[in-house]
DNA sequence: TCCATATGTCGAGACTAATCGACATATTGG
DNA sequence: CCAATATGTCGATTAGTCTCGACATATGGA
C-alpha cells in the first residue's frame, strides 16, 4: 500500500460521522446497507452523508452499488487488511521482534475457530 | 481502544509530514531521535514540526524525553499494536472468518522465528 | 409521460488545520 | 550572569474540511 493512498484512508476513518459508517457496514457484512438507511441509522442528512461515503469511497474503504432505485454501500475487507498491513510494515520493517507478540495478541479475534473454543473454555 | 483515541491516531497519521515523522521513528527504534535532527530530516522549520511532535504526542503515537538540552521522541510501539487491533477487531467483530487470512498475510513481515518469538517473550 | 423515491452535486457559511516569523523558555558551558 | 543552543508558544495568514439548503439526476411504477 503506498502512502498516498493510506493517508488518504487514515483520513477518512479521522472524523466520527465516517468511522461510526465504516463500523456499521462491517457488521452488515456482506450484505451491505442502502446509503438512506446508512444516514437514517446515524440521524445525519442524506447529502451530507453522501458527502461522506464519496470520501469513504475515494479512500478505498467501501464500495458502492446500484440496486434498483438503491446505492448499496459495503465495507471493502481487503482495504482493511492493506491499511493494517501498512501499520504493521512500518512496525516491523527492521524489528520483527516486536512483530510477534503484536501479532499473537490478535489470535483471540483471528485464531481459527477449534482454538479459539479452548481459549474460551479456559476463561469459563 | 476507544474511539476517541483511535480518531486522533488517525488524524495524526493523516498528514504527510507526520507520517513521515512516524516512520523515521520506527526506523530509529528503540533510541529515538532529537526534535531538531527530526526537523532538520525532512527539512521541515523547527517551529512546524515542534507542532506536528505534539499532535502525534497528543494522540499517543510518540513519546517525549528531555536528555540535557535536547527533546528525544520515540514511536509508542504498542500504540500501533492498539491502533492495529482497533482496526482488527472491528474487522473481526462478527467476522473470524475473514479474519484469519488477515493475520496469515503479515507472517511474511513478522518472521513468526522461534528465535525471534522467544527474544521478544523476554522484553516483554 | 408524470410523479414519488433515492441519491448525488453545488455553493455558502462556519469551523478547523497548516505554516512560519517573532518571541519565549529551558539547559549548558564559560 | 551571559551567551549559545535546543525547543516550545503565540499570532496571523492561508488553505482545507464539515455541514446543509437548494437543486439536479436516476429509477420504477401508475
Amino acid at each position: 500500500m503506498e502512502s498516498e493512498q493510506a493517508i488518504l484512508a487514515f483520513a477518512a476513518l479521522a472524523q466520527p460521522t465516517r468511522l461510526d459508517v465504516f463500523r456499521l457496514l462491517m457488521e452488515h457484512e456482506p450484505d451491505g446497507l442502502p446509503a438512506g438507511e446508512i444516514a437514517r441509522h446515524l440521524a445525519v442528512p442524506h447529502n451530507t452523508m453522501s458527502t461522506h461515503l464519496a470520501i469513504l469511497s475515494r479512500a478505498g474503504l467501501v464500495e458502492a452499488e446500484r440496486q434498483s432505485r438503491s446505492i448499496i454501500y459495503r465495507a471493502k475487507l481487503h482495504a482493511v487488511r492493506d491499511l493494517t498491513g501498512f501499520l504493521v510494515k512500518d512496525c516491523c520493517g527492521g524489528h520483527p521482534e516486536i512483530c510477534a507478540p503484536l501479532v499473537a495478541e490478535f489470535s483471540p479475534y483471528c485464531a481459527p475457530k477449534k482454538i479459539a473454543v479452548r481459549e474460551a473454555a479456559k476463561h469459563e
